[in-house]
DNA sequence: CTTGACCTTCCCGCTACGTAAAGGTGTAGA
DNA sequence: TCTACACCTTTACGTAGCGGGAAGGTCAAG
C-alpha cells in the first residue's frame, strides 16, 4: 500500500500540513519521493504514524515522541499498556472536569447560593467522599462512569434545602420499611409506599428514572453485602423484602 | 488586602508574566497603578481572577474568557453547556481511542491482524460523526451517552471476521425467533434458545452486560415504534414475545 | 549608601501547525 | 490534443499563551 499525502492524511485524519510539518522535523519521513518530488508513504510509516499520533493525543511533545520511538530499546507492548493506563487516568480527569462543569451549571441556576454554598462546602465535600468510598469502584464498574459523576454532581449541586429534603426522606423511607416488613407482603399498601418513597429519595442522586433502572438498583440491594448490611442493619431480610417491593412497584416482576 | 504581580501569583499559583500577559490582553486590569506603575490589584482582581483561572481550567479560549466576565449579555449558562458537550465529545473521542489501543495491544499479541485503515479508528472524527448524523441523537436521548459511544466504539473495532459473525449471529436470532413464536410459548425451549442469541449479539455491542439492562432494552422494544417495526416486519407481536422471553431468560419477571 | 529583591517595558522565542502564495504535475473529458 | 481541475511542491508569515532575558527604575534592610 503506497500513499501520497493527501492519501495518507484521510485515512488519518490528520491534515497535509502535518505530515509535511512531521517530515520537515524528521519525525516521519517519507518512504520515497516519487520522480516530481511527491512524498510517498508505505506501511512502515503508516505504523509509524499511528504511534506517533497515539502519543500526541496523549499530550507528549513531538521531540519527545521522536526520543521514544527512536530507542532501540523501546519495548512496544509495555509502551502501548502504560499508554493505555495514561488513557484511562485521563478519562477520569476528564469525568472530573465534567463534574465540575455539572456542578458550576447548579450555581448559575440559582440552585445554590453563594453564600450557602461556602457554609456548605464542608458537607458535600464529605458527603461526595463518602459516597465514593462506599460505593464509588463497584458503582463505576456497574453504572459507569457518568452515572456516578452525574450522581456526585447532583449532591454537590444541592441546596441546603434540598439536603435536608433528602435527609428526611431518607428516615421517612426507613420508618415506612420497617413497619411494612412487619406485614411481611411486599404488595400490601406499606411496602408500596416504601417503594415510592424509595423512587422519590433516588430522584435526588439520578438525572433520569427509570423503571428497569429502579429494578435493577433494588436487585443490586441484595447482590451487593454493603448495601444489604445497611438496609438489613435492625432487621435481617429488609433488603431483600425492599426488593421485591420495588418489583412489583416497577412493575418489572411480570 | 492588596496585592503585587508576585504576591498574587503566588496566591494563585500563576506566573507574574502571565498576570501582565492578562493586563496586555485586557482579561484582568489592575486596580490601579501606584506612585511609580506598579501593578497593585485588590479583592475584585482576585475573585475576577479565579474565575478567569476556573474557565481556563476547562479549556476555554481566553477570548472567551474576556466575553464571558465582561459581556453582561453573554450567556453563560449557554456557554457552559456547550462546554459540556465539548468535554463529553472529548470523553468519547478518548474511549475509542482507548479501544483501539486495546485493539492494537491484540493485534500485537497475534490474536487479530488490522488492516491500515483500522489502525486509525480511534483518531477518525468524521466516521463516527456521520454515524452520529443518521442515529445519534434519538439514541442518545434513550440510552444515554455512555452507551451510544461505547457502542460505536466497538462497532469501530471489530474485525470483518467480527462483522460477518454479528450479522450471522442477527440472521440466526431471526429464524429462532421465528420459530419460537409459532409455539406462542415465551418460556419454552426455542424462545429461551432465541434470547439467548440476543444476548450473544448484544454483547457485540455492549461492553458490559447485566441482566437489567437486557430486560431494559427489551421492553424499549416494544415501547419504541422503530425497534417494534423491525421486530414484528414479517410476523406482528414478535416484539412482545421476544421481550416476554428475555424477561423470563434474564428473571426478571418475578 | 549599598545590596538585593522587587518592579517596569520591550521584544524575541517556542509549539504545532493554519493559511495563503506561487508554481509544477497527473489525468479525465471535450 | 487541449484544457480544466485536483493534486503536489516549497516558502513564508500568523496564531495562542505565555517563557525568558535585557535594560532600566524602585524599595526596604543593614
Amino acid at each position: 500500500m503506497e500513499y501520497t499525502v493527501q492519501k495518507l492524511s484521510q485515512l488519518a485524519g490528520v491534515s497535509p500540513r502535518t505530515l509535511r510539518y512531521y517530515d520537515e522535523i524528521g519525525l516521519l519521513k517519507p518512504a520515497r519521493l516519487n520522480s516530481s518530488g511527491y512524498r510517498i508513504y508505505g506501511s512502515r510509516e503508516v505504523d509509524r504514524l499511528q504511534q506517533i499520533l497515539f502519543y500526541r493525543e496523549l499530550g507528549v511533545g513531538l521531540d519527545r515522541i521522536k526520543d521514544i520511538l527512536s530507542d532501540p530499546d523501546f519495548d512496544v507492548m509495555a509502551a502501548l499498556k502504560e499508554h493505555r493506563q495514561n488513557l484511562l487516568a485521563k478519562r477520569r480527569q476528564l469525568d472530573l472536569l465534567i463534574t465540575n462543569v455539572e456542578k458550576t451549571l447548579a450555581a448559575n441556576e440559582g440552585r445554590i447560593i453563594m453564600a450557602d454554598k461556602e457554609k456548605f462546602e464542608g458537607f458535600k465535600h464529605r458527603l461526595v467522599e463518602e459516597n465514593e468510598k462506599k460505593f464509588g469502584e463497584e458503582a463505576r464498574a456497574r453504572y459507569g462512569n457518568e452515572a456516578v459523576d452525574a450522581s456526585n454532581a447532583k449532591v454537590l449541586g444541592m441546596t441546603q434545602e434540598q439536603y435536608q429534603e433528602v435527609t428526611q426522606l431518607e428516615q421517612k423511607l426507613k420508618e415506612t420499611l420497617a413497619e411494612a416488613f412487619k406485614t411481611g407482603d411486599p404488595s400490601g399498601e406499606p411496602a408500596q409506599q416504601a417503594a415510592d418513597l424509595h423512587r422519590q429519595w433516588l430522584c435526588y442522586f439520578w438525572n433520569s428514572y427509570s423503571k428497569e433502572a429502579h429494578a435493577g438498583l433494588a436487585q443490586m440491594y441484595v447482590d451487593d453485602e454493603r448495601f444489604t448490611a445497611y438496609y438489613d442493619e435492625k432487621q435481617p431480610g429488609t433488603a431483600a423484602f425492599l426488593r421485591d417491593a420495588i418489583l412489583i412497584y416497577t412493575g418489572m416482576n411480570k
